[in-house]
DNA sequence: AAAAATCTATACTGTTTGGTATATATAGGT
DNA sequence: ACCTATATATACCAAACAGTATAGATTTTT
């Protein structure tokens, strides 16, 4: 079993990995995770060296939480074309996905931390690499099947693909009006049936 | 000619725009608006009732940049295809075009004031309504010159066209690689051509 | 050019910021 | 059950925060 501090840890990234997402990490203050947490100052200071490794973990925990969610679809038995359908079954409920966390971590932080802080900008830009790596994995296994056939690169579709769901993604958070979403998504399974 | 109390409160707005774009609402603190002005509070709180209003009016700025830059492109002579074509091409060198700025108003204070300023929330989404309602003219007038069809409303249309420019400029921002923004502007002509 | 209006600088407010030293309380191992 | 190690709370720090009162300087109007 865990110690105790290790879940007090757990339970603190859990906690405050929603505010640093909604709020950014200048407008989220160790007053708000203490708040938030139930906790005071030294037990924070003592599981975290500051607020910005703090900040850096809750990101990840996030970030772990998508990529977990995006293996699963993407690494479920079927053909390429399967995998891509989970894909946008996935994001067609990506706002319900992300209400937990706070919205979309990707958009959020890349945004907030862009020059507010390199670590996290820097995090981000791993996370989107990893993501564009995954769908392009499997755009590749269906090309080398015979199962499908594609107008650039695996990556450059990935990194098309991607980019229109972040534009989705993006709409829909800023508008609250998650038809940008849903829209998009349809086109954009027109445009696979189409393309590949 | 414009009084002197006018052209301080112009050149404030001028000079805080970019920050308060580049580094948010909170994260602009009024240390930042004096030292980058040169000018005292004193001078700031007697042409802006609080840091709220200065926001507000430094967004407003930049969107009218933005909105009379896109009008340029939009109300340009020529026939429907051709306004698109401008539309285009002005968001292949929107990174540029944005630069003095500190980035896209729409996507950073869009994400960065969603859950710190509501006031600057509900700016963001009125702007997105009059892009897209601009866009959507020139294609019902197309529709009506039976220059062009759509598979779509025209708003509809213009809405899609406008999330996946601003995914390409989340992507381009968030990774500095402004390849995302070439790449779908690319698309999207292929896809204009195609489709209209 | 004088008077009235307006703009800006200075000095200050109370509050909140991130962070720390230390004392106490609690957990884990024996 | 005790002892040691560790985790948490309390109280504090200097700096930075947004905002203000007022006095002096500069425009604008007359």
């Amino acid at each position: 079993m865990s110690t105790k501090a290790e879940r007090t840890t757990a339970y603190i990234i859990e906690t405050v990995a929603p505010l640093f997402n909604k709020h950014g990490y200048i407008g989220t203050s160790m007053s708000d995770l203490t708040e938030a947490t139930g906790l005071t100052k030294g037990a924070i200071y003592g599981n975290f060296e500051n607020k910005e490794a703090l900040a850096l973990s809750a990101f990840e925990y996030n970030r772990n939480i998508l990529l977990t969610a995006l293996d699963e679809e993407l690494n479920a038995p079927g053909s390429a074309l399967d995998k891509l359908s989970n894909l946008t079954e996935f994001y067609k409920k990506y706002d319900a996905f992300t209400l937990k966390m706070g919205g979309c971590p990707i958009l959020n932080v890349g945004v907030d931390a862009q020059h507010n802080n390199k670590l996290l900008a820097a995090a981000v830009k791993e996370t989107i690499k990893e993501i564009e790596g995954k769908i392009a994995l499997v755009l590749e296994n269906g090309l080398n099947n015979g199962e499908l056939k594609l107008p650039v690169t695996p990556l450059q579709f990935a990194k098309q693909l991607f980019t229109m769901i972040q534009g989705a993604i993006a709409m829909s958070t800023i508008t609250l009006d998650r038809k940008y979403l849903l829209n998009t998504i349809t086109y954009l399974e027109i445009l696979i049936k189409r393309e590949l």
